[in-house]
RNA sequence: GGUCCUAUCGUCUAGGGGUUAGGACAUCUCCCUUUCACGGAGGAAACAGGGGUUCAAUUCCCCUUAGGACUACCA
């Protein structure tokens, strides 16, 4: 039997998550999906003095909102709980101290000033990236150098201490990653990282890798950042005796800031006017800020977008739902290099999804958005105006902006008015303001139509000559949806009234 | 500085020893339309540089350059 595909997405709660975090939980889940496997949620809260209230709810939220919700995990629950490190702290001990015995860790007892101290004179040698490792962790206090009767003196006197790695002198580790291939590192140029801090928690890397292999997680599919640290990790799964279940890894090319280089950040975002977070958040005593969500993406042209920010199908194909984005996806066709986060493609992926949308829909949210602003339309009405503006507009709250003119005559005309504006205008515009008054109200577009056309034959003009004019005087601007449907909307009456009003002020112009 | 990763149009990318180097976004032109948008047609636009290997390199190897990540008792 095939082993059973486990993925987790493993945040940490110190506030939103971040859009390349979303991404990363989006790759996990359609790899999960592809492979009939399941997909975990963790939250990495082992560093307490970074937690944030909320935090932990807000990422599934964000998740839900984008239908990418996991199988397992905190919040969800599963085999596994739970799902929060802060509540696993008592087997990473045990994992600690198994690594004691077996002599692939120790005691640290160093102060934080000492090894600022140690740092220093390292420096001062000319070494340029002091580290504590199998060289200086020789001059340190540690389990290591300290006698045996002094260390045990210390522990048993409740003295604060850490627990390190004991990394080889020299070793060569090799990490296989799905996505880069074999990466070579030498032990010498690792630290004895902290496993176990002095609070009693776990640092990232010894519970991610308890809780991986506890999790039975078969993929780790993370951000680049971890790169680094993977041979560290691949190190932790041998002296734990897990060699042989250990994960297999993909680290995700970086999201990378629209202009310049860089990891895309808030500071990139706000500066280029987009989101960075799934969600509107704020938190305690500070600003607000706005969310994908909030700014009016929908929740699939958010993911597709995302989805091809570091992979492609390899076809010509770029429209996916989330179900074929499960069907076409796999690990090796994600690209190696950052990508840079272009808001233009995801505006445009939004613009594609709401053309798609139903009427009925759009119409239910210009009917809300109009409330907000004190404007009552019928459901019918809000529709109507939706299917007329939907094709230009790239967001859905655009449109109360964009159609002002359906309930409101229009407070000041645009400048192409007087460029247009001619004796013939005026007197179309008359006539027809005219006409309008004097037929039903339930006159169809094409019929109105009909009535323009015939004032204008009958002066001998081309429709285009007065026609843009007469839309600025009924809308007050110079572009938009089909004029007669609009005078349909609006009523004949009140078009009738406004061409009247404009005429008067166009001709004092 | 050290370790590691990366490099095709402005952007996301396909491709791969011999191709007119393909697509999408953005941009430009034209068509459609009473306007704008949508839609349609077309244009401009790329293999970072230098060495190898090879009959042939954008593709494979090396170097350079550029960029990035990491370098905490943070994840």
């Amino acid at each position: 039997m095939i082993k059973e595909v486990r993925v987790r997405f493993a945040p940490s709660p110190t506030g939103a998550l971040h859009i390349g975090g979303v991404r990363t939980a989006l790759y996990n889940y359609l790899f999960a999906k592809k492979s009939n496997g399941k997909f975990l949620l963790r939250i990495e809260d082992t560093d307490q003095t970074r937690y944030v209230p909320g935090a932990e709810e807000y990422i599934l939220e964000a998740l839900a909102w984008l239908g990418i919700s996991p199988d397992e995990g905190q919040g969800i629950g599963g085999p596994d709980a739970p799902y929060r490190q802060s509540e696993r702290k008592p087997m990473y001990k045990a994992y600690a101290q198994q690594l004691i015995d077996a002599g692939f860790a120790y005691y640290a007892f160093d102060t934080p000033e000492e090894l600022d101290a140690m740092r220093e004179r390292l420096n001062k040698a000319g070494v340029p990236n002091p580290q504590y490792n199998a060289i200086t962790r020789a001059t340190m206090k540690n389990s290591l150098v300290l006698p045996q009767e002094e260390v045990k003196q210390r522990l048993d006197a409740g003295d604060a201490y850490v627990i390190r790695i004991k990394i080889p002198r020299k070793e060569e580790v090799r990490v296989n990653d799905i996505i880069r291939g074999w990466v070579l590192v030498h032990s010498s140029s690792l630290d004895d990282k902290v496993l176990m801090k002095s609070d009693g928690m776990p640092t990232y890397h010894l519970a991610n890798v308890v809780d991986d292999h506890l999790m039975r997680i078969t993929h780790v599919i993370r951000g680049e950042e971890w790169l680094p640290s993977a041979p560290l990790h691949v190190l932790l799964y041998k002296y734990l005796g897990w060699e042989d279940t250990m994960p297999e890894f993909a680290h995700l090319p970086l999201l990378l800031k629209p202009d310049g280089n860089g990891k895309l950040s808030k500071r990139d975002a706000d500066m280029h006017g987009f989101p960075v977070f799934p969600l509107q958040w704020q938190p305690a005593g500070a600003e607000k800020t706005i969310g994908f969500r909030e700014e009016g993406y929908l929740p699939e042209a958010l993911l597709n977008f995302l989805a091809f920010l570091g992979w492609n199908p390899g076809t010509q194909q770029e429209i996916f739902s989330l179900t074929e984005l499960v069907e076409a996806f796999t690990l090796e066709k994600i690209g190696k290099a950052g990508a840079k986060f272009d808001i233009n493609k995801a505006n445009w992926y939004n613009q594609h999804y709401l053309r798609g949308m139903e009427n009925s829909a759009l119409g239910a949210i210009l009917k809300t958005d109009l409330e907000k602003k004190g404007i009552n339309t019928s459901l019918e009405s809000a529709q109507e105006i939706a299917s007329l503006l939907k094709e230009r507009i790239t967001f859905a709250k655009e449109m109360v902006a964009e159609g002002e003119y359906f309930f409101k005559s229009p407070k000041e005309y645009d400048a192409v008015l007087s460029q247009k504006w001619s004796a013939e205008a005026s007197e179309v515009s008359l006539a027809f303001a005219d006409k309008l008054i004097s037929i039903a109200t339930e006159t169809s577009a094409e019929e109105i139509k009909h009535i323009l056309h015939e004032i204008v034959e009958n002066q001998k003009l081309k429709i285009g000559k007065v026609l843009q004019p007469i839309r600025i005087l009924i809308t007050g601007k110079p572009a938009g949806p089909d004029l007669m449907q609009i005078i349909k909307i609006i009523g004949t009456n009140e078009a009738s009234e406004r061409l009247k009003k404009g005429v008067e002020f166009a001709n004092r112009v």
